[in-house]
DNA sequence: ATCACGACCTGGAGGC
DNA sequence: TGCCTCCAGGTCGTGA
């Protein structure tokens, strides 16, 4: 599930290799991914040269000369690679773009949850991908004070609070179970209920876990999580709690277990988290 | 207005 | 061994 730090990977990655580049054929089947129709994104992007990759949350920005911008979300499943050119399809290549070089990028995603929208650089901020967007909590503006506001917004499950993107763009399921095994919170705990430490320890471990996880390339799951050159990235192994239940926590050694906060599978340690 | 929940989609895991 | 059901994930639309 690429979230934060896999985005943060596969956008550093794109920006050094495509930069500059030129897209001389790009080829689109139509696609429930697509919220630009499959032709008009062809066209839109044929001869279009990128200026820059961005990142807002787990939405990548590839700009293009002439004011245009790629919104790529990659869902759950999603895959942006370099391959070599003329490389078969081997399934869900939805996006292909030849560059002029001769390189070939694709976009896949087998299970569709993400989305391809060409925008225009000046339409962005009415774009409804990005208006709900909270700024990044790896941001310089993401201060203890702002940390503190953002929090008192409103009640809920912490671990509610945490999947919120308007609150917390970039962070998902898996990052945000990780987080709060490190704070020593239980994902159930109601945002009021927080002492002064433990949120000083959340705000904490929410920049120590995904700058942690973006330094080793991000979170590989089954292989499906690649970067851009189809390595897995290197934080999989280090993972505390995500996929773990039943194992023994890392820090205590007592069994780790699930139960479902605001409807998404959660993993923590009933002995260590508190 | 905000919150809760189901739909979307498909590969993989688990059960029979 | 093989088939079938179920589940995971992020976001968005609907209903409460």
């Amino acid at each position: 599930m690429p979230e934060l730090p896999e985005v943060e990977t596969i956008r550093r990655q794109l920006g050094a290799a495509i930069g500059g580049s030129v897209w001389r054929r790009v080829t689109a089947r139509p696609c429930s991914l697509f919220r630009t129709p499959a032709a008009a994104l062809a066209a839109g992007l044929t001869g279009a040269r990128v200026t820059g990759v961005d990142r807002r949350g787990k939405v990548l920005l590839i700009g293009f000369d002439g004011d245009r911008v790629l919104l790529a979300h990659l869902g759950m499943s999603g895959q942006i690679l370099l391959v070599p050119p003329a490389e078969p399809d081997p399934g869900h290549h939805h996006l292909v773009a030849d560059l002029a070089d001769g390189r070939t990028l694709v976009f896949r995603d087998p299970r569709r949850f993400g989305y391809l929208r060409l925008a225009a650089r000046g339409g962005l901020e009415g774009l409804t991908e990005l208006a709900g967007l909270g700024p990044d909590p790896l941001g310089a503006d993401r201060t203890w004070e702002a940390f503190l506001r953002s929090f008192a917004e409103r009640d809920g499950a912490v671990k509610s609070a945490l999947l919120d993107q308007r609150r917390f763009p970039g962070i998902g399921n898996v990052y945000a179970d990780e987080i709060l095994h490190v704070a020593r919170i239980r994902p159930g705990r109601s945002v009021s209920g927080l002492t002064q430490i433990e949120r000083k320890e959340l705000y904490h471990a929410i920049r120590d876990v995904l700058h942690g996880a973006i330094e080793l390339g991000g979170t590989s799951f089954d292989g499906v999580l690649l970067d851009i050159f189809g390595r897995p990235g290197l934080h999989g192994g280090r993972l505390r709690v995500y996929g773990r239940q039943g194992e023994a926590c890392d820090r205590c050694h007592h069994a780790l277990k699930s139960a479902a906060v605001g409807g998404r599978m959660s993993v923590y340690c009933p002995h260590c988290q508190k």
